[in-house]
DNA sequence: GTGAAAGCGCTAACAT
DNA sequence: ATGTTAGCGCTTTCAC
C-alpha cells in the first residue's frame, strides 16, 4: 500500500471501472433521472468503497453553482451556553435538507466576515450580528442568501427580529408586580453588546413610566463580585428593591455582590436576569429571569433559509419572536 | 442600476478594463512575482470596485488545489463559555497567517463530521474530539490535515494533549492538603462526556491511593438542585467533606444542593470543579478549579496547523498540556 | 444505459 | 508588463 499523494478523483474511479466520468458521477449523486444498471452501479460504488474515494466539495460547488454550505455568523461577544440550543436545531432543520451548517465568530470587533464567506462560497449567511450593510449587499451582489436577526422586529426582507425593549419591560413588569418601586438596571461593562443592552434599558425606562414608578437607577456591573458589592450598596443607599440586570451573567454578578455583603436575595433585592442560562438555575437562589426561547428562532432562521434553498416564494412575515419570564427564587 | 443575476467574476473586471484575466489575477492577489504598472493596476481595481468585484471561493481552491479554510470540529456536547478563550486565540493565530477558522457542531451524537468537512475542503481539520478513526483515514486520504487533541497527551503525529488525569489528580490533592480524608466525586449524568469523566475520576481515585485516603465516594449528579442535595445528604451521611466535581457546570449544581439544605460551602462540603468558567467566580462562595489553560491550547493547535500550511517539517512534541489550580472559597 | 464534451471561476507556467 | 493556455474536479446536456 503505497502512499498516495494525488487525491482520489471521480476520474480514478471511472479508469478503475472503465465506463465514463458522467456515469461515475451519476451513480456517486444517486441521479434519478438517469438509469443505471445495477451491475456498473455496483462496480462503481464498489471501486469507489476502495479506493477511498471522497467527492470534492468545492469542485462540485463550482461545477453546481450552488453550495450546500450555510453559513452562520456569530458575533464578537462571548458565546453563551444558550447558543446550544440554537445550534442544535438550526444543524438538524439544515441537515434534514441537505444543507450543512458552518460557524464563523468574528473574533476581532469590527472584524469584517468577507474572508470567511469569501472563502467558503456559501448558499447563505446566517448573521446574527455584526454585518453592517456594505458587507450585506457584497454578498447579496455575490448572490449568497442573507437572513439576519435585527433587534427591532422589523427589517430587511430575510430577517426575523425579537424586540429587546419587551426584554426590559417583562423585567420590569414583574418587578412592579410583586410590589417594588424603585427599580435598578444591572447594566454591562461590555461594549460590544450596546446594541442590546441599550434597548433592554429603554424597556425598563418605559414600563417605569408608564406604571408612573421612577426613573430606574442604572449602574455598570462588571463581573466581579466586590465591584457588583459596591453597585449593590450604591441601589441599597438609593432606595432600590428591585434589580433588572443586562443578562443572567450580569444577574449572578448581582447575587455575587449580594453574597459578599452578606446579603440575600429577594429579601435584600430582588433581581431578575435574562437568557435563562443554566447556570441560573443552579444559583443561590435560583434566578427569575426571560427566556428568549432559542429553539423558535432557530427554526425559524432555518425556515428561511431553507425556503431559499429550495426557491420558495417570499418569506411569510411571522411577527416578532416571543420572549418569556420564567419565575425563580430571586425574585418570586 | 438593474438586477444583475450572473455572478461577477474576474473576466469581468478583465473585459471592463480591456486586460487578461491573468492580469486581474495578479492584481487582485497581489502577486509580487509579477510586475504590473501602476496605472493598470489601479485601473483593475477601481474596476473591481465598481462591479463590486468579489472572488469565489471555491473556484480559487479548486484552481490552487489548497484551501485557505480550517475546520474546527466541535463535539456534541455543550459548548461552555470557555470556547471562547479558545477561539478567540485560534482565529487570531490563524488569521495572521491566512487562514481562516470555521466551525462544524456535532449536534447528533454519533453524527459523522464528513457532510460539513467534504462540503468544505478545508486545508486542515482540528478535532476536539468525535473523530474516529474511520473517518481520521479519510481526512488523510483527502489530503486533510488533521490536528487532534487527544485525552492521554499522546497519540497521532499532529496531536496535542492534556492529561485528564492530572485534572482528578490536582483537584483530590488539594482537598487531601487541606485536611480532608475521605472525599466524594460529583459524576456528570451526561453520556457524552464519558471520555473526559473516567479518567478524570480515575485521577482522583489514583491520587486517595497514593495518600492513603478511602475511596472516593461517587455519586451521579444531575443539574437539578433538589437532586443534588439528594446526594449531598448521602456524602454528609457517608462521612465525605471534600467533593471532586467533573466540571465548574456539576460543582454548581453540588452548590446549588447545598444551599437547598441550608448547608454551604466550604463547612459543611468543599468544592472543587474544573473549567475556570465565569459562572463559578460569581458563585456564593466563588467556586475552586482548574484552570485548564485554554490560550495555551489554542496555540498549540494552531501551531501545528500554521506549521503544515507553511510545509514545516516534523511538528515538535511539546509534552502534554497543563492544568492549573485556582483556590477559591469553595474549599481554601 | 453510457459516453463525449463543454464549462463553472480562478491560477500559474510559459510566451511574448 | 501583459497575454495565452492549460488545467483544478465535477456536473450536465446531448448524442449515441
Amino acid at each position: 500500500v503505497a502512499v498516495r499523494n494525488r487525491r482520489v478523483t471521480s476520474a480514478d474511479i471511472a479508469q478503475a471501472t472503465g465506463v465514463s466520468r458522467a456515469t461515475v458521477s451519476y451513480v456517486i449523486n444517486g441521479v434519478t433521472t438517469q438509469s443505471i444498471s445495477e451491475a456498473t452501479r455496483a462496480r462503481i460504488l464498489a471501486a469507489a468503497a476502495d479506493l477511498g474515494y471522497t467527492p470534492y466539495g468545492p469542485a462540485k460547488t463550482l461545477a453546481t453553482g450552488k453550495s450546500s454550505l450555510v453559513l452562520l455568523v456569530l458575533p464578537d461577544w462571548p458565546i453563551g451556553y444558550g447558543i446550544n440550543l440554537l445550534l442544535d436545531e438550526l444543524e438538524k432543520q439544515l441537515a434534514t435538507n441537505g444543507l450543512s451548517l458552518v460557524m464563523h465568530r468574528l473574533a476581532r470587533p469590527g472584524e469584517r466576515v468577507a474572508d470567511a464567506w469569501k472563502a467558503i462560497g456559501p448558499f447563505a449567511v446566517i448573521g446574527l450580528g455584526g454585518i453592517d450593510d456594505v458587507e450585506a449587499q457584497a454578498m447579496t451582489r455575490a448572490g449568497v442568501e442573507l437572513v439576519t436577526m435585527t433587534l427591532s422586529g422589523t427589517g430587511a426582507p430575510a430577517a426575523i427580529g425579537r424586540p429587546q425593549i419587551e426584554i426590559g419591560r417583562l423585567q420590569a413588569r414583574h418587578l412592579a408586580r410583586t410590589g417594588h418601586s424603585v427599580l435598578g438596571y444591572a447594566f454591562p461593562d461590555d461594549d460590544r453588546v450596546v446594541a442590546y443592552s441599550e434597548p433592554r434599558l429603554e424597556g425598563v425606562r418605559l414600563a417605569c413610566a408608564d406604571l408612573g414608578l421612577a426613573e430606574p437607577v442604572v449602574l455598570t456591573v462588571p463581573q466581579d463580585a466586590e465591584k457588583a458589592a459596591m453597585a449593590v450598596r450604591q441601589w441599597k443607599s438609593r432606595g432600590v428593591t428591585g434589580i433588572c440586570a443586562y443578562n443572567d451573567q450580569f444577574a449572578l454578578a448581582v447575587l455575587a455582590g449580594l453574597y459578599e455583603l452578606g446579603m440575600r436575595a429577594p429579601d435584600d433585592l430582588a433581581v431578575v436576569g435574562c437568557d435563562n442560562d443554566p447556570a441560573g438555575r443552579l444559583a443561590a437562589p435560583p434566578l427569575t429571569t426571560i427566556d428568549i426561547n432559542l429553539e423558535q428562532t432557530a427554526r425559524r432562521l432555518a425556515a428561511l433559509v431553507i425556503g431559499a434553498y429550495k426557491g420558495q416564494p417570499a418569506p411569510q412575515n411571522d411577527g416578532p419572536l416571543a420572549s418569556r419570564l420564567v419565575v425563580r427564587r430571586s425574585a418570586p
